[in-house]
RNA sequence: GUCCCCAUCGUCUAACGGUUAGGACACCACCCUUUCAAGGUGGAAAUACGGGUUCGAUUCCCGUUGGGGAUGCCA
């Protein structure tokens, strides 16, 4: 492995979306060639015309895209050992089915599907191995031509050797593996309709694209000594291997869509930052040392090996991700997050002061079930509004940047995901009064007395010789609790109502900074009202 | 059924024969505090079980148990 330059391969069948695993395999794939200044090559293993669709390609060129993670060959980017769509290799597979023809290593199979279900059956009820018996191995040569030539349905299977033998490789991560040719049977490279299959094509693109290193799913490490063989047949040497165990759900079972999201796409949506998930998904397997958490992608090429990745399968944990994602968000700066929260904002059609409260109601009701479905009206938020209202919100932002980067440290560390950011500061953004949380009201509006607070604070607040400044706001209002003789905490969480709606928000003098002087007296009036 | 692989706190992991078994998420307590967060301090929490090998095993070997994978004209 030494001399030989590294190129590693990403071999993504579109059947789906990209999911964490996968994303998690493209991820030390990427990390690898780029620590050994090597290639890594996207190619599409789309050989299953049944369920591949070229829609899934591109979700998962996009993901990946999204991620960080480039590649240097690949579909939309060409390189000198394309086409990287198996779909368009299929010459390229009949020549090698030819040449292993004419060295006799295969033979037609004229079994049916039917046929191996029920041989299959009989050999497991009988306790035989339920392997293919090779029965159309015995068919004569002439005899075999003859059903050809007569267009007679058949697959061709490789000759494994009749003489058992131990084959093994060593596994950059589980060390040296060994299988018995008895395990194995004379499987299938080419389907009755002429499409090959999965290890046939997988070694015959390995080999052509010069992979030095083939890092994938530990679910074929048990397909790997069958395609040793095939390799040998073909003459061609084999790469090194290192198979990642498997991601499991919290149920220690397979990761599967019942225990939330696991499309790369959905925790896109949900707000997750490219970098925490890359960040995360390193961890799930890895480990740079004995202490280090958080770090950036140029880290991870940095000192990404494969001697450190574990053998355990490993639980996928999204609350150690959402984790990571707010400590991402805070480190992210004002300018940075605003251009991520941006679409966001645009979903709702939120920005200064161009909010109704029946508006701000409607988001905050709904944004527990938004984050649950990880999905805004189960459309990505980023395509969802018209150009004019994009247009008025970068404008807004443009216009009251100051108001803006203000927003951003009393969200950004309050939120695990953009999602939740505009349920919470819906208040900030309404023009006028705000929708009045109905419990916060009863704890901290209906008590008897309240009235009284809110007409005092609004007295007080109303002068403009008063500074509308953080500052000034607290003074005047603590020695107004003093003066009332209430417990700060009273007349704060009275206030926080009445301006925020909600007894939960973030801080109230920073608040009332940003929702400005005359749109909190006309709040601190309406709380008046509902007030005991 | 057969074969292959795996096994450290609830979870992700560190340790590559000698450590009070370390870190992180989550959890609990306290501090800070106008709420919620964030932050700080502390706490509880693991070598699956049984045999070997060794002066000494989380670490090496065997078995048991548990889990995963393969055994497809899926990949």
């Amino acid at each position: 492995m030494s001399d030989q330059p590294v190129r590693v391969r990403f071999a993504p069948s579109p059947t789906g979306n990209l999911h964490i695993g996968g994303a998690r395999t493209a991820l030390y794939n990427w990390a690898f060639a780029r620590a050994h200044a090597g290639s890594l090559i996207l190619r599409i293993e789309d050989t299953d015309p049944e369920r591949s669709q070229a829609a899934h390609t591109q979700q998962i060129l996009d993901a990946l895209r999204w991620l960080g993670l480039n590649w240097d060959e690949g579909p939309e980017v060409g390189g000198d050992f394309g086409p990287y769509m198996q779909s368009q290799r299929q010459d390229i597979y009949r020549r090698e089915l030819e040449r292993l023809k004419q060295q006799e290593a295969v033979y037609p199979c004229f079994c049916t599907p039917e046929q191996r279900e029920m041989q299959r059956r009989e050999a497991l009820t009988a306790h035989r191995p339920a392997g293919y018996d090779r029965r159309c191995r015995q068919i004569p040569a002439q005899q075999a031509r003859e059903r050809l030539a007569g267009g007679e349905a058949h697959t061709w299977r490789l000759k494994l050797p009749l003489m058992p033998r131990t084959l093994s490789f060593e596994d950059a991560v589980f060390g040296v593996v060994e299988v018995s040719t008895e395990q194995l049977d004379d499987f299938i490279l080419v389907r009755s309709d002429g499409s090959p299959t999965y290890n046939f094509v997988a070694c015959v693109d390995d080999a052509l694209m010069r992979i030095s290193h083939v890092i994938r799913g530990d679910d074929h490490l048990s397909n790997t000594p069958k395609q040793l063989l095939l390799y040998e047949a073909l003459g061609y040497t084999p790469p090194r291997f290192a198979h990642l165990s498997m991601i499991l759900g919290s149920d220690g079972r397979r990761l599967s869509k019942r225990q939330g999201a696991t499309a790369v796409q959905s925790y896109r949506h949900l707000g997750v930052l490219p970098a925490a998930l890359l960040n995360y998904l390193a961890l799930l397997g890895w480990s740079l040392d004995d202490h280090t958490t958080l770090f950036d992608a140029a880290t991870l090429t940095q000192h990404f090996s494969l001697a450190r990745i574990s053998k355990n399968p490993a639980v996928f944990d999204p609350q150690k991700l959402l984790w990571m994602n707010q400590a991402y968000l805070k480190k992210l700066g004002a300018a940075d997050f605003l251009a991520a929260w941006q679409p966001y904002l645009l979903f709702d059609g939120m920005w200064r002061g161009h909010l109704s409260a029946k508006q701000a109601q409607i988001i905050i009701s709904q944004d527990a079930e938004r984050v649950q479905k990880g999905l805004f009206d189960g459309r990505p938020p980023l395509t969802a509004s018209p150009t004019t209202i994009q247009d008025a919100i970068c404008a807004d932002i443009e216009a009251h940047t100051h108001w803006y980067h203000a927003v951003y440290p009393l969200i950004s560390e309050r939120i695990q995901l953009l999602a939740e950011a505009n349920a919470k500061t819906a208040y900030l953004f309404c023009a006028g009064t705000v929708p009045f949380d109905e419990a916060s009201v009863e704890k901290c509006l209906r008590p008897v007395g309240t009235k009284a607070l809110l007409a005092a604070a609004e007295q007080l607040l109303t002068p403009t010789s008063l500074s509308w400044q953080h500052a000034s706001l607290e003074e005047a209002l603590r020695a107004l609790s003093t003066t009332l003789d209430v417990k700060p905490r009273r007349l704060f969480q009275a206030l926080r109502v009445a301006v925020c709606g909600n007894m939960v928000s973030p801080p109230l003098f920073e608040s009332l900074v940003l929702i400005g002087r005359s749109p909190t007296l006309e709040r601190l009036r309406a709380a008046g009202d509902l007030a005991g």
